[in-house]
DNA sequence: CATGTCGATGAAAGCGCATTCACATTAGGG
DNA sequence: CCCTAATGTGAATGCGCTTTCATCGACATG
């Protein structure tokens, strides 16, 4: 309608774009085409396909649009071409703000890191910039106004985005859900996943200890109320014991309330303390309560490996670093953000919708010092 | 012109959204109005302004749109309201993609994590989400397209997108530079900048080991051709020495091709077999180069800080966890992105335009074991 | 010379929403 | 019970772009 050059009778006189360019606006195709005396139409055929413009017109236009500085509207072309050429990603809020410069949540968000990494990257290859929002205060609702919206599939982190919302939102563009298990009831869960082998990476490990190490007692330390994550990994655990016959108990020997060093020190000092023989191992669900536990039983004055072995799970940066270097499962984050582009933009190239997909990336066991598979050296060996 | 209600005569029967609705497409607000009978402009009003519409009809209003799936679009909303409600940052692409999977770079990409996180946790406290792209193989062409049309404001980390490419854009919306200086003639520059204080920082540290560890010759290695981080931080460098009236090189002892720790051993190794005496401190630019640097003094069998002093820049968290922990400076990098994000908020809250402004964020020396301030425990403390 | 072909360009329509009026409805005041 | 003032809702318009479709030349062909 603009300029209304048909039939049409309308109140205004169609000024829109003479008045707009009087004040210091932000200069769109109308300002291009007028100042390089050619239509809007192929002041967007040079940016979409130039080969399609003779090239003196062409360069008439990039001239043009250089002197006003002008820069493509994302939303109009977004809004006409139906995609946005942006993946989105939502992720828990690790980061509480009154804790703003501790360093203590650093692990958890390194995990974030590394997807929003391998996200971004993926995405790049194929062309698609990266949106990302942690879940915000003002509930799920400005979550996906924000980022579902804006984006033309997303990722999420499990227990970021309540499971039916997400349903809701697949039914119309593609989501993946990371590192959550599919929902009991498939029919509720038309969602991608994209997941870690935690059960078969806690049986590869627990087998090593049993079998290679010979250790019976083992204990295992959770986290979490009802953490998928930890579940799996228990499951490996106890698949693992019961294969070798090693008796292990139907729940965790301990749940600690967080996954924080303090909580792995803490439960250390617990292990350490009940009646009856230590355990020979303390198996812990991730990395960072196994990081707190080494402090501890260095207090006490316990060796690792020969008084008691300790195990984590992650393969965060630091457990190659405390001394003893830290026996875990190392967790391929960055793999899982490109995995989880990958199986967007696949969605999103019209392919005939298929089946949702889940993938489980497999896992690998790095055998250090704290299992007693490796020497102790002083400094780190990096890089 | 949506229905052609008025009397416009126009060839199609306005039959566009009938139609939309029988394929299976993004639902939009005229079927949400459709549904729920009412207008699309009273749909509109329950997502702005909720309070301005009845509750009764609020309600089904949201039950028509829960039960399609409807997620408003945000090219519409934005091309309709002029803003975006995203922030963007640009940064440069550490990662090689060969190198997938080497941890090498890791530091390096720390660093633009930590300004990730530090954007994204201020951008949300202020409602916006946050858009990022490393720099594109295709040229910095499809960078501004990507993310400068998308948002409603911008950071850039230095040495990314040409300058003269961001004043053009800066022109129309607000831009912040990162970690990069200004131009030398500030007629060229009307960006906003953030920095850290680079050479404050290496001059009170070289200050203390001048001054309060009595070294007196120092040796400075730094890397790339003509990092402006690394010239700063030497200008610092020098000037400690002159006011301490200790001999400094006019140009650093060494100046590696690159910042790794590869690189940093091989310093430590050229330095070592330099004709005449082994300087008492090695000074890197950063604290990857430290941190092999700190490898290849324990092979060679030189004690640190013993023999030799050794410190770094940056404040990665490798440098705490190194034995002996490393004396170092510690950029505020979360930080540098939350003030870059405060910096584009305040412009684009309507404020009248003011001159560009310059942040530069205060550094704080860690002084640790490789420089003699500390015991050097066997296991890192963490957390 | 008439005709067909192809490449380059313009005209027009619409993408899905916010927003401005105008209008309808209801509540308050006399 | 009428008039005015809120309050709630609808019609219409444009945001800046992409995308047909039509047009217009410039040539090559018969």
């Amino acid at each position: 309608m603009r300029f209304h050059r048909h039939a049409c009778i309308t109140r205004d006189g169609g000024l829109t774009h003479e008045r707009r360019r009087i004040v210091n606006a932000i200069p769109t195709v109308y300002d291009v085409a007028e100042r390089s005396g050619v239509s809007i139409a192929t002041v967007s055929r040079v940016y979409r396909s130039p080969d399609s413009v003779r090239a003196a017109t062409r360069e008439r236009v990039l001239a043009a649009a250089s002197e006003l500085g002008y820069v493509p509207s994302g939303n109009a072309r977004g809004l006409a071409s139906r995609s946005t050429g942006v993946l989105g990603l939502c992720f828990p809020d690790y980061s509480d703000p009154d804790t703003v410069g501790a360093e203590d949540d650093d692990a958890a968000m390194l995990y974030s890191d590394q997807i929003i990494r391998g996200m971004e990257r993926a995405a790049r290859r194929h062309g698609y910039a990266l949106l990302i929002a942690a879940s915000l205060a003002g509930g799920p609702e400005s979550l996906v106004a924000q980022v579902a919206g804006r984006v033309d599939g997303f990722a999420v982190m499990a227990r970021t985005v309540p499971t039916e919302e997400l349903e809701a939102i697949s039914r119309r563009r593609p989501v993946v859900m990371l590192a959550g298990p599919r929902a009991q009831d498939p029919s509720l869960d038309h969602l991608d996943h994209v997941e870690v082998a935690n059960e078969d990476g806690q049986y590869e490990l627990t087998r090593h200890l049993v079998h290679d190490h010979g250790l019976r007692r083992l204990a295992y330390v959770g986290f979490g109320e009802d953490s998928p994550d930890v579940e799996a990994r228990f499951r490996g655990f106890r698949r693992a014991c019961a294969e070798a016959g090693v008796e292990a108990a139907a729940a965790p020997a301990l749940r600690m309330p967080m996954m924080t060093q303090a909580e792995g020190a803490r439960a250390a000092r617990l292990l350490c303390e009940r009646s009856g023989d230590r355990p020979e191992a303390f198996v812990f669900a991730n990395d960072q309560m196994a990081v707190g536990a080494l402090q501890a039983l260095e207090r006490r004055g316990l060796r690792v490996p020969d008084d008691v072995v300790v195990t984590g799970f992650d393969g965060i940066p630091l457990s190659r670093l405390v001394r003893p270097a830290l026996t875990t499962v190392r967790q391929p984050m960055v793999r899982m953000g490109e995995e989880a582009v990958d199986l967007l933009v696949r969605r999103l190239s019209g392919q005939p919708p298929q089946e949702p997909v889940s993938l489980m990336l497999p896992v690998g066991v790095a055998r250090r010092a704290s299992c007693g598979c490796e020497e102790t050296p002083v400094l780190p060996t990096v890089g």
